[in-house]
This record gives structure tokens, C-alpha cells and sequence, in this order.
RNA sequence: CGGGGUGUAGCGUAGUGGCUAGCGCGCCUGCUUUGGGAGCAGGAUAUCGCAGGUUCGAGUCCUGUCACCCCGACCA
């Protein structure tokens, strides 16, 4: 909040009386580091389970984010406003997340027995305060804002701030009477965000987060590269970035059928998994080419079961390289919205003709698998499996496998279905380069959301025709709270924080060190000077403190930008500390005063 | 929700069923000390997560329970 900040424009931060109490050594709840650091250097205490305290540095962090996030939403032509935290039920029920947000929506009821919530985010919010005012696309496009808190009752909070079940996001909504509107919209906030994290410092990669194949709304997250991250990306020299889930795979070009031999079926005992049969290939059957047989010969067929919102349970097989397993997130993108299962043993007792270990689409020349094969049941195939492959695949027969049988000439599949995970070294789709998979924190999203809330909650406005349309919306986040532990986790060393000056607690920390009296005069002066020169300054005015203890503090708060007042002032000098690369030199004290302003 | 782990002072920790629960850091008082986590002396702070049970006796053993941390599942 702005007001955090005013308090601490005026006078410097003393340490001696400051909210603070620095720790040694490491609290055994934290195992990452920047989140060690803040609790170490007095940022934060934890309050319970994914929640947090804010102290006064914290906080000082906290406001310069903000700050910066308000500076360039006003650049971007959006307004603040901001809502209840705690919300009535009404507007979700409309929505259907009071049921689809399940256990992560903390629910509440008050003394008269009705329903409440805290806010998981706003989006019913905004779209109803804007149907209450207004009514003419004469209004449009408007975008809002808000930064607050959130709850969510995360099956897991993890690393701190990282990811709390109570956190500080900003989130903004734009509204617009068309879809080209709703682009722009999408694009003011995307540079917006773009100069926002480069302000903070914050390293980023733009990813995809779109499937694209269900024909969803534009949607681009910014990752901020980390090991600690939780979502995995890929990136490629020439400068392509995606979700996993986006990921499309380049399919090989097609194989002309009639240079491959003919199919063969073969016995394979005890053959019951991909490795085995390539050992029991690599045994008995010898390759045209000469070389050895690998998994990416096999075809494997995984039996999974779809379930349907309404609950329907059907099955589909999914025919993929041996090599390649089947990625999670990417199957749940792909066949949503229906939940993806693996078969259970009730789904092969009902399809006693999938043989376990030795299943394929094709059994004894008559295809099986497929809508129009003799079990009807889809099959779907990885993009690798293209017209004229071979495949060496189960026989529907126990201990029989089929080598050499091609696509497009022994077996069809009902469609394609790019579900296998994403490897180091594939290739980019764009065709910039092998792809390199890295981990990120997401630290914002930007999402055309389209309609979706609008025809929900009835937003409609007259057009210029007195023709009522529904207004098109945009979502765009970013995880305040979140990025604190992002600068923090990238911006430290083994003695403490380094933070970037954009976000620093303050600009400049001016350590006394000394008992001489006229030392902490001199340092007094120094300050009050920086601070009416516009600066922001922690004041370690501490009298009865060791000189080490406060170097360490400084170090472990990570001012980047450290004078130290001592010894030198008998010359006239103090020192200037570059917090970042550790060095250290002697200025006059006038000169030193003229440096950092 | 599944797996693993931990609960002893503000923080980090020790503690073979047996005496008054110990240590380091931090905190308080006094003196000395002040450019890299100072020294000496004295002091305060723990219902040993909680509830039962076994036992002459439980921080320690048993049962239950709660909380927290980590991995996974989940995460508009």
C-alpha cells in the first residue's frame, strides 16, 4: 500500500529502533535459500502454514513492487479500485466455480448461516461492477485493477512465498466491445508487463500456455527461470518459449510404403514390456540396415480412460514411440476438459481382447483398435507415427508381436494426439533450434478471456446501432508477494540479499561504526542529507554493537549501496560499499554525498 | 490425497526409562571492548506439540491426535 512507503520517505530507518531482529542462523523450516534470507534478515515470519507476516523491510520490498506496478498500470491506461476480499456466493454460483474451485476456495458462512468465500481471484467481481455502471460502448474499452489478497487453500504451499495460500496479486481486467479491442487491450497490458519486470529486474521468458488445439483464447505466461520453479518450460536457441503443454512435436516427414517389408508376426515369450522386446528383438530378429533395435522402434499402446465432466467413462488407446512416455500435463490439456486416467483392471475385464503387454491396433491382419476396428475403441497416434513408419507393436495375442508394420498400410488410426513428453534436444516447432528444458516461476499471466464471464453475469452494453452485444474481457495477473521471493531467490550470496535498487528497502544504508560520539553525528548528518536529497536511508545507528554484527547485518539485509561512517572520518572520508561486488573505497564525505545523489 | 520426515526457550540443537532438562546464538544487568558476528561476571526465558496409557518413575516406551517441513498428485 502506498501508505507503507510514505511513512518512510522523511526519515531515515534507525536501526536502533527499528521493528528487527536478524537471525544467525538458518530457521530449520526453510530449505530455499531466498526464502532462509528473508526470514534470516527480519523480511517476514511465517504465521502458519503458506502464510506469512509482513515486518518492515518486508513491507518497504512489498511497496516498491507495487509501486512500480501502479506506475506502469497508470501508463497503461488502467484504474485502481479495489474489492472485498471476502465475497458473498451469489456471484460464483452464476459462474459455477462456488462448486468448480472444489477444496482450494476457502469457504466461510456468517452468524446468520450464509455462504461466503475469500476471493481466489476477481473475476466475477470486476465483471459485475462494470454491469453496474455502465451500459453504452461509449464506455469501452476501460481497463481496472486491483492489488490484493488472495486465498486459496493450496493442497500444498511450498518455499515460502513462493506459493502461500494467502498472497498478494495484482490483478487487472480489461472490457471491450469487440475482439479487436480485446487484442490491444491484451497488448497494453503485455508491454506493460514486459516494463514492469525489466524495471524490477526480474528475469523472465514469455512461454505459450496455450494447447492451441482446443481452440482456447490467447493466453502467454512469464516465467522467471529458476530451479526452484515449479513449471517446466523449453526454450530454444533461436528464441522459442513454451509451456510444455504447448509444445507441438514436428513430425518426421512420411515414409514411402513400398521400399518396407512385409509385416511379420513373431513369438516373443515373456516379451511383456518395452525393454524385453527390444532384447528379444535384438536376439532373434536382425534389422535390414544391420543396426540395433531400440525402443523408438517399438509402438507402445497405452490404454487410458477419459472421464467427462457429466462423469462418462470411455477408453482410448494412444499409440506412441517406445521410447517416449506419456506426459501427464499435456495429456490433460489435450483431452480436456475430460479427466485422463490410466485403464484400471474393471476397464480391461470389459475389453478382454486388449491382452496386457502384447496390445496393438492390428490382430491377424484385421485391424482391432480404432473406431472402426472390432474393439471400436479410439486410437489415437503420436505425430512421430507418420504414413509409411514401422513399427514393431503387440499382436493381441499373448507372446506375439507384429514386426514391420507400417502406417497407412497395415493399420489407421482415428487421429493424431500429441500427448508424449517433451525432451532435451527436440526440436523446436518454429524450426529455431533444439529445444533445452528449464524451470520457471510464473510471475504473471495475461489471458484474453474472451466472453466467458460476461455471458455469465449478463455484461452487456448498447453498440453504436442500440444493439446490446456482451463485452469481451482480459485477465491479466501478477503474483506481488510471489516476485518478492523471486528477487530474492535471485539476488544473494553466501552472506545475504543483494536486492536490485528498483526494490531495495531503501536506496542507500549507512552503517556507524565506532563508539566515537562524533561518528554517529556525522553519520546522523549524512542520512538526514541523503533523505532530503530524495533518498531513502536505513540508519544502523546502533551504539553498543560490534562492528562485525553490523557489517553482517548489512550484508545479510542487502542494501546494494552501503556507506560505511568509522574510522575514516578522521580524515574526512567515509566508505563507499558496493553491496553486489564487495568492493570497498574511501570518499570525502562530500564527494560521497554528490555520488549517491 | 499418497510417500517420507520433524515437533525440547526467540533461533539452532543435546538428551542410555532415573537426580533440578543441558549447550550455542539471541535477550537482561554491570564493567571492559568498537573496522568483520568481542571478553569477563551475574541473570531471565521450556506446562519437552496435545490427549490418553504403561510404570514406583516418561522428553525418552505404547496408542491416538494435532501441527509443520520435504517429494509426488493437485494448482483460474
Amino acid at each position: 500500500m502506498a501508505w507503507a512507503r510514505d511513512n518512510i520517505v522523511s526519515m531515515p530507518i534507525r536501526l536502533s529502533s527499528l521493528f528487527l531482529r536478524t537471525l544467525r542462523e538458518d530457521p530449520s523450516e526453510a530449505d530455499v535459500t531466498g526464502h532462509k534470507l528473508l526470514l534470516r534478515a527480519g523480511y517476514i515470519r511465517r504465521a502458519g502454514a503458506g502464510l506469512y507476516t509482513w515486518l518492515p523491510l518486508g513491507l518497504a520490498v512489498k511497496a516498491k513492487i507495487e509501486q512500480v506496478v501502479r506506475e506502469e498500470m497508470a501508463n497503461a491506461g488502467a484504474q485502481e479500485v479495489f474489492f472485498p476480499a471476502l465475497l458473498p456466493r451469489e456471484p460464483f454460483e452464476a459462474t459455477g466455480r462456488w462448486t468448480e474451485y472444489g477444496d482450494n476456495l476457502f469457504r466461510l458462512q456468517d452468524r446468520k448461516k450464509t455462504d461466503y468465500l475469500l476471493a481466489p481471484t476477481h473475476e466475477e467481481m470486476f465483471t459485475l461492477l462494470v454491469k453496474d455502471l455502465y451500459s453504452s460502448y461509449k464506455d469501452l474499452p476501460t481497463c481496472l485493477y486491483q492489488i490484493q489478497n488472495k486465498y486459496r487453500d493450496e493442497a500444498r504451499p511450498r518455499a515460502g512465498l513462493l506459493r502461500g495460500r494467502e498472497f498478494v496479486m495484482k490483478d487487472a481486467y480489461s472490457f471491450d466491445i469487440d475482439d479487436e479491442g480485446l487484442k490491444k487491450s491484451y497488448q497494453a497490458q503485455r508491454d506493460a508487463y514486459e516494463r514492469i519486470f525489466t524495471r524490477l529486474g526480474v528475469d523472465y521468458v514469455v512461454v505459450k500456455a496455450d494447447a492451441g488445439a482446443m481452440g482456447g483464447s490467447a493466453s502467454e505466461e512469464f516465467l522467471s527461470p529458476s530451479p526452484i520453479g515449479e513449471d517446466t518450460f523449453v526454450r530454444s536457441p533461436g528464441g522459442y518459449a513454451a509451456n510444455v503443454e504447448a509444445v507441438v512435436t514436428v513430425a518426421p516427414p512420411a515414409i514411402a510404403i513400398e521400399g518396407q517389408p512385409a509385416a511379420a508376426k513373431i513369438e516373443t515369450p515373456g516379451a511383456t514390456n518395452i525393454k524385453r522386446v527390444v532384447e528379444f528383438a535384438n536376439h532373434n530378429v536382425a534389422r535390414p540396415d544391420g543396426g540395433a533395435w531400440t525402443a523408438a522402434h517399438t509402438l507402445k499402446n497405452n490404454v487410458m480412460a477419459l472421464v467427462s465432466p457429466e462423469g462418462k467413462r470411455s477408453l482410448v488407446v494412444v499409440g506412441l514411440p517406445g521410447d517416449r512416455e506419456v506426459d501427464a500435463k499435456r495429456a490433460e490439456a489435450a483431452f480436456s476438459p475430460n479427466e485422463v486416467e490410466q485403464a484400471n483392471e474393471d476397464d480391461f475385464a470389459m475389453h478382454p481382447e486388449l491382452i496386457k503387454g502384447f496390445i496393438g491396433p492390428v490382430k491377424d491382419g484385421q485391424a482391432l483398435l480404432g473406431l472402426n476396428g472390432s474393439s471400436a475403441i479410439r486410437y489415437l497416434v503420436d505425430p512421430r507415427v507418420v504414413e509409411g513408419s514401422a513399427w514393431i507393436s503387440g499382436a493381441n495375442e499373448k507372446d506375439q508381436h507384429i514386426f514391420d508394420l507400417v502406417m497407412g498400410r497395415d493399420f489407421e488410426a482415428d487421429g493424431v494426439v500429441d500427448i508424449a513428453e517433451v525432451r532435451a534436444g527436440d526440436p523446436a516447432p518454429d524450426g529455431s533450434g533444439p529445444l533445452e528444458l528449464a524451470r520457471g516461476i510464473e510471475i504473471g499471466h495475461v489471458f484474453q478471456l474472451g466472453r466467458k464471464y460476461a455471458e455469465a453475469l449478463g455484461l452487456q452494453v448498447l453498440d453504436e446501432n442500440g444493439k446490446l452485444v456482451t463485452v469481451t474481457m482480459g485477465s491479466y495477473g501478477i503474483g506481488i508477494t510471489r516476485l518478492v521471493a523471486v528477487l530474492a531467490e535471485a539476488n544473494n550470496d553466501d552472506k545475504g540479499l543483494i536486492w536490485p535498487e528498483a526494490v531495495s528497502p531503501a536506496d542507500i544504508y549507512v552503517v556507524a561504526a565506532g563508539k566515537d560520539e562524533a561518528i554517529y553525528e556525522a553519520a546522523e548528518k549524512l542520512a538526514k542529507e541523503l533523505e532530503s536529497n530524495g533518498k531513502t536511508v536505513i540508519l544502523d545507528d546502533r551504539q553498543k554493537v560490534s562492528p562485525g554484527v553490523k557489517f553482517s547485518d548489512a550484508e545479510l539485509i542487502g542494501v546494494p549501496n552501503i556507506v560505511i561512517v568509522g574510522r575514516g572520518l578522521e580524515n574526512g572520508e567515509v566508505d563507499l560499499w558496493d553491496r553486489r561486488s564487495g568492493e570497498r573505497r574511501p570518499v570525502k564525505v562530500d564527494l560521497a554525498v554528490a555520488e549517491l545523489i
